[in-house]
DNA sequence: GTTAGCACTCGATTATCGTGAGTGCTAATA
DNA sequence: TATTAGCACTCACGATAATCGAGTGCTAAC
């Protein structure tokens, strides 16, 4: 649906104004604004218009427009242009991942923190996932008795915890040669290839031994499956200061994403189209809870692999520009450094 | 400051009234309500003195009374008798319990579930610490060049991740040697007590070897005093119920209340003269974001040990009786479970 | 096609006025 | 002397009305 140059301008002024006020914009205030040296009357004519189209709306008969959502789609499909950040913002963002790049945690809180500042949204960070797929090393640990605590060690160099209980004691020595038993598969196969068969095939273990990672075995596979990133947020009183969110029920649903990890884990992850910044504009979410929020995420890399994702929630009137521009540059300052990080 | 019977009597209706509708309560009201066969005339003349003595305050000049935080300290510490909850819900509890005392974390997460649903309050619980004092045993895990994995593990069976970076490479053979050094120490002193005298001593280290203990010890030591317990909240949003919350400044208290994870842990962690049910009514409370809010924490233990603490945050007008039953009996489920959750 | 002019709409703000639940005080009562 | 009935008074709250003003659509002139 192609708009004509006066109204794609008019339009345009529209929501920039709407997202910097939060009031709906009528055509005089409008006419001051575009200096396209138009009257009011003709622009109240191109608003109409507009509004036919299914681009703007009427809160009441007699107040101003404000766009819809579809207008918020437009904008961001073929109006809006993406600018490089300021030089001094950039170098300040730089300077404050040196100073928090020594370990993989501490980066995906700092990464919330900055997003969240920078753009007055509430900001969420998903870490690297571990899975079957990169698992190079597994350490078993004895806690006490029969409960063992499994390290899982990934090729890029991340760990994560799994902890068990299994069907005989374990002491330090036992889980030391159940580890080495379990690397030794590792070196030639992974993990979710791991039969009981193959189990079976190894001679050096007793039936104690044996049975013993039969059981371990599923509980990895099963762990490393199940196993959603960890997600960081921050920011969330951000959020609060806008006046659409002076309605305590809007607070709830945005408590409710953030605290739905795993559904804004799987969102945030599922690939779309490849673009690099994602954009979803209100009922374009498919959560429920998200129908009145817009959500920008993009994803982090290593080696032309997918790590993690990260992102800002904010009202549909959100300011697409900035966080556009914030978040193509902090995925670039997370590449550079997860990569720093990881394979140092 | 001892009130006589028929004061006490009404200042304790006044209180259960006000703790259940959040209404001013006036003497009409009041008359109807306690069957002391007094006149709101007289009711008022004890109101009036209530008021002069701290107990109630006005809105109003011509409004009813409601309780002061004084009326509430009053309340809890000298009418308030705490029941055994009723037989039904305790078996509840102890089912659901014994569905979810596998593993330490799911352990938490379920009691700050239970805790928020039968309180209808937001609930916080802090798992066990790993400290300087119970560290049992230390497994050095390499994950990538100079990038190792020190896991703690207590006497209790619990463990803790700690990442560092070393000035060496670190492989998985001589991960397992400085994690035998180590331990080694650990049988006879705690790690608290390891100088750099004690680890010159050590006579099967290559210079590099011993320089990388060096390193490591002061970080594990760093890590265990630094180390806040992990926090686990629940029911933020059912607080958003009670009218107090309308107010958006309030909610963003509370989401820095829990959010401030460290300032939690220690408040809940201080003792309090040995009180099983710890009860601190708005603005008793240090934190500034707590002054309008009542807090009641509890703690559980293991062979005597202090290991976490428990509770609930909630409006001052907090239904002190039910919270405080509820925490008593959870007290004794956690200390039950966790006892066989960690030394079995 | 654009614009000035005009009547009209309607949400927001302010003002006014009862209403009623509550009070304090006083005088009568047990 | 403690209690109570009676009464005048207070004041938040809700409903109703009046005003304001930013905005609209329509028409006629440019």
């Amino acid at each position: 649906m192609e708009l004509n140059a006066r109204k794609k301008k008019i339009l345009e002024v529209i929501i920039r104004d709407y997202i910097n006020t939060a009031e709906p914009v009528g055509s005089r205030t409008l006419s001051k604004r575009c200096n396209l040296g138009i009257s009011p009357a003709t622009i109240r004519n191109e608003m109409a218009d507009l509004e036919d189209l299914g681009y703007l709306v009427q809160p009441h008969t007699s107040s101003g427009r404000i766009p819809t959502q579809q207008a918020y789609r437009y904008y961001v499909d073929e109006i809006m242009e993406v600018q490089k950040l300021e030089k001094m913002i950039r170098t300040d963002i730089h300077r404050g991942f040196l100073d928090h790049n020594t370990e993989l945690g501490p980066t995906m809180s700092h990464t919330a923190q900055v997003l969240s500042q920078l753009t007055n949204y509430t900001a969420v960070v998903l870490a690297p996932r571990v899975t079957n797929f990169n698992c190079k090393h597994v350490q078993i640990v004895s806690l006490i008795k029969n409960r063992v605590l499994m390290v899982v060690v990934t090729q890029e160099g991340m760990a994560k915890n799994i902890e068990v209980t299994l069907s005989q004691e374990v002491d330090t020595i036992l889980a030391l040669k159940l580890s080495n038993v379990i690397n030794g598969f590792l070196k030639n196969t992974i993990l979710s290839e791991m039969s009981s068969d193959l189990i079976d095939q190894i001679q050096e273990l007793t039936p104690e031994e044996s049975k013993l990672v039969h059981e371990i075995i599923p509980h990895l596979k099963k762990a490393l499956v199940e196993d959603a990133s960890e997600v960081h947020s921050t920011g969330l009183t951000n959020l609060f200061n806008y006046p659409e969110f002076s309605d305590v029920n809007k607070i709830k649903q945005l408590i409710n994403i953030v605290q739905e990890k795993q559904v804004l884990s799987e969102m945030m992850t599922s690939s779309d189209g490849n673009r690099v910044i994602r954009i979803k504009i209100g009922s374009e979410n498919d959560n429920e809870n998200l129908k009145d929020f817009s959500i920008i995420t993009s994803t982090y890399e290593l080696d032309g692999e997918m790590m993690g994702a990260f992102g800002v929630i904010g009202p549909t009137r959100m300011n697409y520009d900035n966080v556009s521009s914030v978040l193509n540059y902090i995925r670039n300052e997370l590449n550079l450094h997860i990569s720093n990080l990881l394979m140092k």
